[in-house]
Order: structure tokens, then C-alpha cells, then sequence
DNA sequence: GAATATTAGGTTATAATATAACATATCTTG
DNA sequence: CAAGATATGTTATATTATAACCTAATATTC
């Protein structure tokens, strides 16, 4: 199996990943991709987006400055607002249209359009690209003659481990 | 052809096309819906339907509401949004999350998810209904073990005229 | 048809999200 | 180092959305 693309399982990394190695690795690759741009990852914007990758789950730009705001005095609405502007602006995170949120992107650099499955239960986005997904779209595009810039694809539902206690409460006395 | 599925044709309708015909196809779905449901299309509901509809370019909460203002002394947000809940309630209009913005729906009363291409450059929207593209949400969802609940689907981009125009300007000194 | 429950809307206040505008600081480059 | 470009600090405000509580209209039951 290639380390480029993970397993439709690891789409939603379990509780007990290792999550430091998430935000690890995350860290590597943005420092490459700026080094690599010529553009600065300062340290204001290196920890916004250690902040967005505090986990899988989405986080609103004001939950990012409360947290910010408690190592460093000061920090307002636009400190937290242009971080996450570069970091988009790079394809280091992308925006949660449907949540006003920011998450972690699982594959900076690349061109792509982000789609994700959002657990409404626990929070959690995964990440996917799938290329049946982008043509189909690509494809009832071009029949209508629509020029395609970029889309927001956000499905939202049950990951497995949700959908399953789910059922299970489904079963109970009723 | 069929009625009840338009050209890929119509998915943009031109500048000139009879819009009242649009309004009034609209309203009298959305009747019925409502008659055959059981809910009151009250007079605000309906007057914020006909409001969401006067274009196919998708709208904003407070635009809705300065007009709606003008004929309607004292409306405030509430006024609005609980008759845009109502409406979206029973699918007859959708929210644009990437807009923050409504637009009436094409397809009242069906199941459907609500897929959009937008025009970046005059706004307007076409509601496409891609079984394709839902068919490989669906599966890739099943894969991963994803109970699908709601898609939000929205491209952006240039509708044909807005893309032809474009095209033409690229063409000029440079 | 009066009593009651339900639903819809009015009204005020405020929460949550995002940006404008301008000042200061830091980095880069010649 | 000077000059320009880039990044951040700071204050204010715009935009989008909801909470909470009250009144009015409609439906239901007796």
C-alpha cells in the first residue's frame, strides 16, 4: 500500500490514532511547500495552523482565537482571519462552508477541490478526493457549458464508529 | 423530452426568458406542497418566497429583508429567517452556504440534495440534480462506512455568457 | 361558540462570524 | 543602512444569525 493515498479506512482516523504524528507531519509538509513558494510560514501562522490541526474536527475561527488569545496578548479577529487566509490561500487547510470552520488539509499543494464527509455526531471530516466525484461534476459542467473554478463538496452524516452507536440505541426496549 | 427534467439547455435561463413564468410555476408548486402537507404558506412566507425568487441569483437573509422592510413595517431578522426555515423546512428553497445566501428550489417536494453551479461573475444559479454525481458520493460514502445524511454541493465558476464574455476580453491588446 | 392548545409573528436584544482601515513592526533587498 | 514590501497590532464596525419573551391568529375540543 502507498504512503501517498490512504485506505478509504484510514478516511476517518480512529480515537486512538496518533495524532501527534497528524499534526507532525502536517507541520513537515507546510514548511516544505512555503520553503518551496517562497512565502513565509511565520510563527503566528505556524501556530494557527497547529491550532486548526488540533484535531480532525473542524474549529470556528473564534474558537482558534480564544485559544490563541491565551499565549498571546492581544490577538484579535484579524490576526486569527489572515492566518487562516495565507493557510487557504496556500491549500494548507480548507474552509467548512456548511460550518464556518477551518480543518486541516490531508494533502497541501496538491490542486484539488476538497470534499469531505462531516460526522455530525462527533465533528470529525475526512477528507476525500475522489476523482468519480470530481468528473461526474466536471462533466454535467461542461454539457451545460458552466466553466468550473472550484467546488465545495461537504456531506454530512454518520462516520462508522457514530452510525454504529446509532443502530445500537435503535435497538434497545422501544 | 420529458417535462419534468429541463435541458442541461435551461440550467442557465438566459436574460430574456419570461422570469414571472418562473415565479408563478413557483408559487403554485409551492401551494400545493404546502396544501397537500398540511402547512400554512401564510402571506409573510409566501411574500419571502416570491423575495427569494425574484431571481435565480441567490440572495442574502438581509436583502430579503430591506425589501421585504419597505412593504412591511417592523420586520426585523426573525421576521426573515423563520420564514426562510419554514421554506427551506419543506424544501422549497436552499441555502447556498458558500454564499451564505437562498435561492429557490427547481424541484419542491422531491428528496434531492440541491447541487449548484454559481456564477461568480453575475451570480446566477442553476440548480442541477447530477444522479451521477450523487451515485459517487454515495458509494465512496459506503466505502468508508458513512451513513450519508445531507450533501451540500456548490461550483463555482462562469455560466455560458459570462464565460464567453470572458473569453472575448482575453482576446483584446494583450 | 367559548376554552384551550398550537402555530405564527412582533419586538428587543445579543451572539457569532467576518472585514475595513490605519498604525506599527519586521523582514528583504539593493 | 535605506527603501520597499510584507506581516502584524489595534480599533472599530459590518454582516449573518439566534435567543427570549410577548402578542396575535388559527385550529381543536368540548
Amino acid at each position: 500500500m502507498s504512503k501517498a493515498t490512504r485506505t478509504p479506512e484510514g478516511a476517518f482516523p480512529g480515537i486512538r490514532h496518533d495524532h501527534g504524528d497528524c499534526v507532525a507531519e502536517a507541520l513537515s509538509a507546510a514548511e516544505a511547500l512555503c520553503a518551496q513558494r517562497g512565502v513565509r510560514l511565520t510563527e503566528l501562522r505556524r501556530r494557527v495552523f497547529e491550532l486548526v490541526w488540533s484535531s480532525h474536527a473542524p474549529v470556528g475561527a473564534y474558537d482558534l482565537l480564544s485559544r490563541l488569545a491565551r499565549e498571546r496578548e492581544g490577538a484579535a479577529p484579524p490576526t486569527v482571519y489572515r492566518a487562516l487566509d495565507f493557510l487557504k490561500e496556500h491549500g494548507l487547510i480548507h474552509r467548512i462552508e456548511s460550518l464556518n470552520a477551518f480543518v486541516g488539509c490531508r494533502t497541501p499543494g496538491q490542486a484539488h477541490a476538497g470534499q469531505f464527509l462531516i460526522c455530525s455526531e462527533c465533528g470529525m471530516a475526512a477528507e476525500i478526493d475522489d476523482s468519480r466525484v470530481n468528473a461526474a461534476i466536471d462533466r454535467r459542467a461542461k454539457e451545460i457549458g458552466f466553466a468550473v473554478h472550484s467546488k465545495t463538496i461537504e456531506v454530512e452524516g454518520l462516520c462508522p464508529p457514530c452510525r454504529d452507536r446509532a443502530g445500537e440505541d435503535g435497538h434497545g426496549i422501544g
